[in-house]
DNA sequence: TTAATTCGGATAACAATAGTCCGATTTTTA
DNA sequence: TAAAAATCGGACTATTGTTATCCGAATTAA
């Protein structure tokens, strides 16, 4: 398992979504009718990009939300981040594991740290816009 | 989330313990104390390892396992395609999900495939022998 | 023949993910 | 000013996936 969540899958494709329609403010149902997301739950992962400052949110009826920044300058790793997930390959190169019950026995830190940079990397460096040119 | 299962982490910190001991013959006991991972769920992952070709098993007492290959030629990919496990970050990435109940809105497809040729990159090219230099 | 090991299937415990429900709040507009 | 359509936020449930364990059988060296 390498896998994204379902919230960071569902939550890369909404933003692409506001990518390609930026200038109007785009209701969770329209996202979530459009892209055949469960509405409930993109609603929630919508919640999260705004308040970590992925998305502006407007509330009320007209509301919705549109793009903060520019999508050239919002990574993958950024949304990860914001979707308060993270992409560390193994508990190892965690911050908060002072209990791991092997570290006395790791072996596999260095080594394995050397290839969580280069994938953090590649998270840092593709960008919503790369999604929106399709 | 975007983490390598426990299957893989001991898999690999186990291959890394028999390539830096290579030449006898070690046991599933003797790699589960000497690295604190709990004996039975080790013992099926290199039951798996052997059934798919990485290390050889030799049963009866005074038995264990051995490395079939070159830790130079064993990459991280080939044990987590050996460990039954996929590297692929979303479903859409998939072969067998001809019920994605997204497929008709799919966007994102693409771009993650490039994605995925990158990360697919870096585990064919990180090998045991790497683990090993620590 | 015994002991130490792998083998293999089943199963249990636990954790994480995915999805839902519902009431409150906000804001536009008729 | 009331209604409608949206976000907000917390709790909750369902489902799946991971991790771990149990146990009996087969193998083999001594
Ligand atoms: S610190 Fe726990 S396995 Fe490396
Ligand atoms: S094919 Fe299902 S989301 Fe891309």
């Amino acid at each position: 398992m390498l896998k994204l969540s379902k919230k960071i899958e569902y939550g890369i494709q909404a933003l692409q979504y506001m990518a390609n329609n930026s200038g109007s403010v785009i209701s969770a149902k329209e996202i979530s009718e459009q892209l055949n997301i469960p509405y409930e739950f993109l609603s929630k992962t919508l919640q999260i990009l705004n308040k970590n400052g992925i998305i502006i949110s407007q509330q009320g009826i007209k509301g919705g939300y549109i793009l903060a920044r520019d999508p050239k300058s919002t990574t993958v790793a950024e949304i990860i981040k914001a979707l308060e997930e993270n992409a560390i390959i193994v508990d190892c190169l965690s911050n908060d594991q002072e209990n791991c019950d092997r570290i006395n026995f790791c072996t596999i830190k260095n080594p394995m740290n050397k290839l969580q940079e280069k994938i953090n990397f590649l998270l840092n460096n593709t960008t919503i816009a790369e999604f929106s040119e399709v």
